[in-house]
DNA sequence: CGCTTCATTGACGACGTTCAAGACATGTGG
DNA sequence: CCACATGTCTTGAACGTCGTCAATGAAGCG
């Protein structure tokens, strides 16, 4: 997997739930100004100056979503560009019988749309509540023409997807559903680790139903349900309600993935 | 399926042989000139600009691989980035105890590498015989900063791979074996169209062997083999040797295929 | 001619899907 | 407080698709 962690979100508030620590808690939006933003730092206006600023606090508007909620459909015009702010939203394709397959996953700071195409390719879906930054997509075209701290930092986010996405391929493709599962909890760890800690946390939960699991990973709820209850006969896993997930043992975990060594 | 196709290749000489029209014959590079590049309307250079393509002569070089052999492994240093004039290319991952999935091919005009990444994140192979044009990736990298020319096509490229790499999950996540099947033949009648032709040929060779065939669509040797043969006894296909493919009813072909409607 | 490479075909079994029932938690109204 | 409905998850049993293993066939080449 490649390793362009994001936190799924910042953690809010106190820690204590039963001496568990559940992760994903969204933050509030405190500021509509760019410099406060939570994502300014990884989102496609991060290498901005500040008259890049100026233009798109000019541009931009928030605009928030339900989970559940649809915020595209495939083949609807996109008069908009957007800045996943916060929440987590969801990118899937449905075959006419019913098939569906989710084929990406929309983190904060993750970019929807893209410059030159009027129709959305793929549905978009709120998976928890979500606040996108939008920003009307021919202003927004105009300036990733004229700047190249944009233009570029939206090539290299591009990059970094499409290599997730041919990673997500070997998974899709290949491994098992025993392996899919362990694979998805690590990712989802390691993607909740908070910036101040060292590895990824053992105890936190999955921003995802088994349903919405199983279209992210090519398989059937119930046999997500099936994976899962046996990484627990196993105490690889524990459960902490239907969400919750600690870790018991990091080693297993990992040798269940089946994941080649990283590199960088 | 997205549909942004390419013709595999250039079509060289007559076109009998046996009263059968087999493509992907590679045309030899007639010179070095940026003028008369077979893929020079396509690439990652299609928008440049006379000043710019005597800054890329300078800077190229061809360096041409046969059938077989790597051209990158996982892990190894990108002293260059490159085009691919002529042939086919695979991009796959491999994991320890061998399976395969391979998460993209490359086609004449298709780039390789990424400015600002050091390592190969993945393996590029030959798939037929094939000829680069390389760029160190330095200077490539300051023309790419310097040029929007360049580094536009190039997100506008890496944009379309994202999105095809998104239709392939639906087909590694949720399609049969039998629809898998159907959906690349098509995809590669379709990139087998010559720019004159109107619609899709009926009769065009597979790039593949059906152990390469099987990396790409997440099966066995095994299962293409057999979804071909029962391809055949249905009378929707027929075979012209190993490699040759006539469609005898593209309708019956696109229902196995289970595609949607397309959108644009 | 044997050797290699690539493709086809068959028999069998494993893994994951399908269909169905039940558990559990939460919310609503009587 | 209970009865009941709803949404989510778990578990079981039967089935089917595709993978595995193995043998055979076809084409190209020294």
């Amino acid at each position: 997997m490649q390793t362009n962690a994001v936190p799924i979100c910042d953690i809010e508030g106190k820690l204590t739930d039963n001496d568990l620590v559940f992760r994903m808690n969204v933050p509030s939006l405190r500021s509509q100004k760019c410099v406060d933003c939570p994502i300014r730092h990884r989102a496609v206006c991060a290498r901005c100056d500040e008259d890049e600023f100026l233009l798109l606090e000019d541009m931009k508007y928030y605009r928030s979503y339900e989970a559940g909620q649809p915020i595209l459909w495939r083949g609807d015009e996109m008069p908009n560009v957007a800045s996943l702010v916060r929440g987590v939203a969801s990118i899937s394709q449905t075959m006419e019988d019913g098939r569906r397959q989710m084929v990406g996953l929309l983190l904060p700071s993750d970019f929807i749309g893209r410059p030159g195409r009027e129709r959305a390719p793929f549905d978009v879906t709120a998976v928890t509540d979500v606040t996108l930054c939008c920003f009307k997509r021919r202003p927004f075209e105009t300036l990733v023409d004229e700047s190249p701290n944009v233009s570029k930092r939206l090539l290299e986010m591009t990059l970094d997807e499409l290599d997730s996405a041919r990673d997500w391929m070997l998974l899709l493709g290949r491994k098992t559903a025993r392996e899919r599962i362990a694979t998805f909890i690590r990712m989802v760890a390691q993607r909740s680790q908070l910036p101040e800690e060292e590895d990824s946390p053992n105890i936190f939960e999955l921003p995802l139903t088994r349903e919405a699991m199983a279209d992210y990973l090519g398989l059937t709820l119930e046999t997500v349900s099936r994976q899962i209850s046996a990484l627990k006969r196993e105490n690889i896993i524990c459960l902490h309600g239907k969400r919750g997930i600690e870790v018991l043992s990091q080693t297993r975990l990992a040798a269940e993935a089946g994941e080649d060594a990283f590199i960088d």
